[in-house]
DNA sequence: AGCACGCCGACT
DNA sequence: GTCGGCGTGCTC
């Protein structure tokens, strides 16, 4: 008798454990860990993992396992295992970790079903009657429009109506219905005789498969060429002349897409340098971790590929990871460009379906490299041959829902079980990685020259405010404006950048200083230019935008900061010949559209491309020769540990958007902290004494890389709530914690309150604390109830990329 | 998380 | 006396 040790599919403290099935004797040579099973659960059914499989159990009153989902695992053995790993790290549900790691397809979703099991219709109550007369199930949902639940149970104790428990896929295999001869032409040739002569498309259908040697066909093709219907078809089926078959098959979102073949290019002498360690990992099997700190056109690519295509001749897989690759579609052209079919591309931008798919080629071996997004780490190779993680330092690859783990410690734990290199690649690594490859934790590979030998574009830094007091108030510095007049006659490109984060447009009374907050959330309400509504970006809430003050009636009521649509229409204003694409989220959230507008921008139909962060990424136009930052500063007084690094990195990258091929480049970064360091390092693409700087100060405040962060938020409708329980908790991890364990809090989050519930944190900041993970799944297990019953949320998330 | 069970108040 | 509210505890 065989066993099978099952997570359930039910995301709560106390289901966070393996419950124990009998496997029906018919698949006792069917199942193996990894599958998607379907159980029996209290009353109802839900979906599961199989964990294990053993010979014995403890557990006497066992239920059998009813269905199963899949016929091969879905989940290595590797993944389960990482599914554990994910579980401790991230203080997550096994459920919850295991679905992280597959396609979003794969999620089952549950529906009751009402049957009639009665003898008499008439026994039913007449709300109820008329959803059963003709048929004998009906969705719960349908009736619970007309009958309450009490009327329904009523019937169901009096054994009128039962209620089943289904189990749903949320998208399926596309298919298409092939049609095989069932035998040789020959046989064929013969069939024809048997065939009535007046069954003259039957003849055709027999004839169209003998004339084109055909062994199979699509049935809709065969159809369109023979012009027969699908009942001749089903006709020869059921003479066992033809057979019917489903076919799975792809949607490709790069169907009828071309991909220029491109070869590898002779590598400089850095590149080479760079690319010999990692080439003799992959060789030796070795898991070593490689940062490669390589400036914006170094090359960090090419190199990537060359070491791919060695991992592919070891007929071994790759993962490439890449920050929101939509972003990036020259990336994907990169890969599938060098390597073709052998690549699977997932990224958000594809649909649940599309998404599932490129899955379903990995699983079945039919590639053997992944390029995508966070989620790709997941891949389930078998025998991976190398990881990388692009723009290693990009905040995308940290999760913020749980499991909240990051694409980095994933790759690197993978790297490990399959003795592999990870190799980590950026211009501005993140201070963590950094400091590692000092200590010699990750090796260090340096690229420090452009591939085309160009210096970096020069950057101006100028001072606004001095702008402001020259009588300048427009949102472009008189140099900005000089260069940009001067690239729309030389026909060169211009890229803008908005840096939005943190400081979104809001709306302010002149006179008595009133903002318009949103009733739900402390946070002030974005004013949106279409419709003119303003909105709340964290609930969703909108309400007219007001002709006078709601406070004192005063009509100076007037919207501060800047979207991307006020600074599109100031620069009509100032340059009306301009061509201009913008890009933030009101203009790409169609699916596409990003690409279409990229697309656009490259083709030269626009000189100015104007955007928030997402223009800062991997764009590569050779006719960009101006890099203009609006305000560089607004990300430097988030209440954000990482602003500095952050704003030099975004900085050091949009700079590096400029002249990349034969025309030099400039910047302007537009600020009103011209002096500050993390502004005039980027300047300067000084990424080391950014480094040298930014690392004393972390560990005078006693911050990463000098300590690791754990982040406890607590959120309660009632305030007094939230206070006693984060006093609470911060009084037993006080008592719990390691000497050198610092406890910060209870305060109030950088947004206290966000949809009627508010919001109390406190900061843990540790060196080495081997029992903390404990303390804290203890302080989540002790409020357990509250979190189920009253509407208290405690979340927990080690090593978070943002306070907020 | 769901769902049943079980124990109390307010109604036919 | 029952209907219907919500706290409690279990799910192989």
């Amino acid at each position: 008798m065989k066993y099978a040790s099952v997570i359930v599919d039910v995301q709560a403290m106390q289901t966070d454990r393996a419950f124990d099935y009998k496997v029906p004797e018919e698949w006792q040579q069917l199942v193996s860990p990894g599958m998607r099973v379907i159980v029996p659960f209290g009353p109802r059914k839900v979906q599961g993992f199989i964990v294990e499989l053993k010979n014995q159990t403890d557990y006497e009153k066992l239920k059998s396992i009813s269905d199963l989902v899949d016929l091969t695992p879905c989940l290595t053995t590797e993944l389960i295992e990482l599914g554990q790993w994910l579980t401790e790290k991230t203080l997550c549900f096994k459920v919850s970790a295991f679905q992280a790691m597959l396609p979003a397809a794969m999620k089952a979703k549950y529906e009751k079903v009402i049957r009639f099991i009665g003898d008499e219709l008439e026994a039913l109550p007449f709300t109820i009657r008329p959803f059963f007369e003709g048929k004998i199930e009906v969705d719960l949902k349908d009736i619970e429009q007309v009958a309450s639940f009490r009327e329904i149970h009523k019937e169901i104790e009096c054994g009128n109506l039962e209620v089943i428990y289904k189990v749903k896929q949320k998208t399926n295999k596309k298919t298409v219905k092939v049609i095989k001869a069932s035998e040789t032409f020959s046989a064929l040739s013969e069939h024809l005789s048997a065939i009535p002569a007046n069954a003259k498309k039957q003849h055709d259908i027999i004839h169209y498969f003998i004339t084109n040697r055909l062994n199979e066909i699509p049935l809709q093709l065969l159809l369109s060429e023979t012009k027969a219907s699908d009942t001749t078809v089903k006709a020869l089926i059921s003479k066992g002349i033809l057979q019917e078959e489903n076919r799975e098959i792809y949607r490709d979102p790069y169907e009828n897409r071309e991909f220029e073949k491109t070869n590898p290019l002779p590598l400089n002498e850095e590149q080479q340098q760079a690319i010999g360690p990692i080439i003799h990992a992959i060789d030796k099997k070795l898991h070593e971790v490689f940062l490669m700190y390589g400036v914006t056109g170094s090359g960090k690519t090419e190199v990537y590929l060359q070491s791919i295509d060695k991992v592919l001749k070891e007929g071994r897989e790759a993962i490439v990871l890449v920050p929101e690759i939509s972003l990036t579609p020259q990336m994907v052209h990169r890969f599938k460009g060098r390597f073709g079919s052998k690549v699977a591309v997932l990224h958000s931008g594809l649909s649940t379906g599309e998404k599932y798919d490129e899955w379903r080629k990995i699983q079945r071996k039919e590639v053997q490299l992944v390029v995508g997004a966070r989620s790709a780490i997941f891949a389930p190779f078998e025998k991976l041959g190398m990881i990388i993680i692009d723009e290693e330092h990009e905040s995308s690859y940290k999760q913020e829902e749980n499991p909240r783990y990051h694409a980095r410690d994933v790759a690197i734990y993978r790297g490990k079980q399959h003795n592999c290199p990870v190799v980590l690649g950026s211009a501005t690594p993140t201070l963590e990685s950094f400091a590692r490859s000092q200590k010699g934790v990750y090796k260090l590979l340096t690229l420090k020259e452009r591939v085309n030998k160009r210096n970096m574009p020069s950057v101006e830094i100028v001072d606004m405010r001095e702008e402001l007091r020259n009588g300048n108030r427009s949102m472009f510095s008189a140099s900005l404006m000089d260069k940009m007049t001067d690239r729309l006659n030389k026909h060169e490109q211009t890229v803008l950048l908005l840096n939005k984060r943190g400081y979104s447009s809001f709306v302010m009374c002149r006179d008595c200083g009133y903002v318009n907050g949103c009733p739900h959330c402390d946070i002030s309400l974005t004013y949106h230019l279409r419709g003119q509504q303003l909105k709340c970006h964290y609930c969703g809430y909108e309400e007219p935008l007001p002709n006078t003050c709601p406070e004192c009636e005063s009509e100076h009521i007037r919207y501060f900061g800047t979207g991307t649509q006020k600074v599109e229409e100031e620069l009509v204003k100032i340059l009306p010949e301009a061509r201009i694409i913008r890009m933030d989220v009101d203009t790409t959230n169609r699916k596409g559209a990003h690409e279409k507008l990229l697309t656009k921008f490259g083709q030269k139909q626009a000189d100015i491309l104007l955007g928030t962060q997402m223009i800062a990424k991997g764009l590569d136009f050779p006719d960009v020769t101006l890099v203009g930052v609006l305000t560089a500063d607004t990300m430097l007084n988030l209440p954000d540990f990482r602003a500095s690094e952050k704003t030099f990195q975004l900085l050091t990258q949009v700079s590096g958007r400029a002249g990349r091929h034969e025309l030099p480049g400039e910047v302007v970064i537009q600020t009103y902290t011209p002096e500050h360091y993390s502004i005039q390092l980027s300047s300067q693409y000084d990424y080391d004494s950014l480094f040298r700087h930014e690392m004393q100060l972390r560990k005078t405040h006693a911050y990463p890389p000098y300590y690791f962060i754990a982040l406890v938020t607590v959120s309660h409708p009632d305030i007094m709530k939230v206070v006693s329980v984060t006093e609470t908790i911060v009084q037993y991890l006080r008592r719990n914690v390691a000497n050198d364990t610092r406890i910060l809090g209870p305060v109030a989050s950088p947004i206290p309150r966000i949809k009627d519930r508010y919001r109390y944190q406190c900061m843990v900041k540790y060196k080495r604390d081997n029992d903390l993970h404990i303390t804290l799944r203890k302080i989540l297990e002790h409020f357990q109830q509250e979190m189920t019953t009253n509407q208290l949320m405690i979340s927990v998330d080690l090593n978070p990329n943002t306070m907020m």
